[in-house]
DNA sequence: TATACGATCACCT
DNA sequence: GGTGATCGTATAC
């Protein structure tokens, strides 16, 4: 049995959002309750880079909803949308800059990809997607990432090994098209080789 | 107080 | 590829 994966510390969020994007592909969600721990790899993020980001909620100022945005690093902005959904962000950057890294695909620890309808595995591709399948709700928003019930560790390479080992894709985010030109910036990154992201 | 809309998903055709 | 579900926010009145 490997030793444990370190988790990783406050100081590797505190870099500009588009970094932490692309450094946290390979490593691994973790979503431990009092019974169960519940991971996934980590393999496709969009990255929210601050106030002047139109497609970034805090880019409408400084709310109730956005707050946690505009504290420090390291910690959770869980967001309801849709009347339905919820979707898990890594707070980044330095406090009083609201930026963050949102969470949205993971590879889970299962053998492959089930397509078939009868499956019972909670699918971990899309933002919302692997909220529902880790548990994760409001209640962890504002809560940090270095805790117990929810974390980040290494993953599949050294906490300072910054470029994942897999081939990495960007392009535009998802569902941002009223932002202008911050629409077109490709600030959504994959992990080619993982069949567990949103596109094709 | 009221209203419009969204960082989505599932199911329909 | 089109649309309905469903409700927290922000913004306007």
């Amino acid at each position: 049995m490997a030793l444990p994966e370190s988790k990783l510390p406050v100081e590797f969020y505190a870099r500009p959002a588009l970094d932490v994007a692309v450094d946290l592909l390979g490593r691994r969600l973790v979503r431990a309750d009092g019974t169960a721990t519940h991971s996934g790899v980590i393999v496709e993020t969009e990255a929210y880079v601050g106030p002047e980001d139109l497609a970034c909620h805090a880019a409408r100022g400084r709310t109730r909803r956005t707050e946690v945005m505009f504290g420090p690093a390291g910690v959770a902005y869980v967001y309801f949308v849709y009347g339905m959904h919820y979707c898990l962000n890594a707070v980044t950057d330095r406090e009083g800059f609201p930026a963050a890294v949102l969470i949205r695909a993971l590879e889970p620890n299962l053998p492959a990809p089930s397509t078939s309808s009868g499956s019972t595995t909670p699918r971990t591709d899309g933002p919302a997607r692997l909220c529902q399948a880790l548990d994760i709700d409001r209640t962890f928003n504002g809560e940090s990432l270095t805790g117990e019930r929810l974390y980040i560790t290494a993953g599949e390479r050294p906490v300072d090994a910054p470029a994942p080992r897999r081939p990495v894709a960007s392009g535009p985010r998802i569902g941002v098209a009223y932002a202008g030109e911050w629409a077109e910036r490709p600030y959504r990154f994959w992990l080619t080789d993982s069949v567990w992201t949103t596109r094709r």
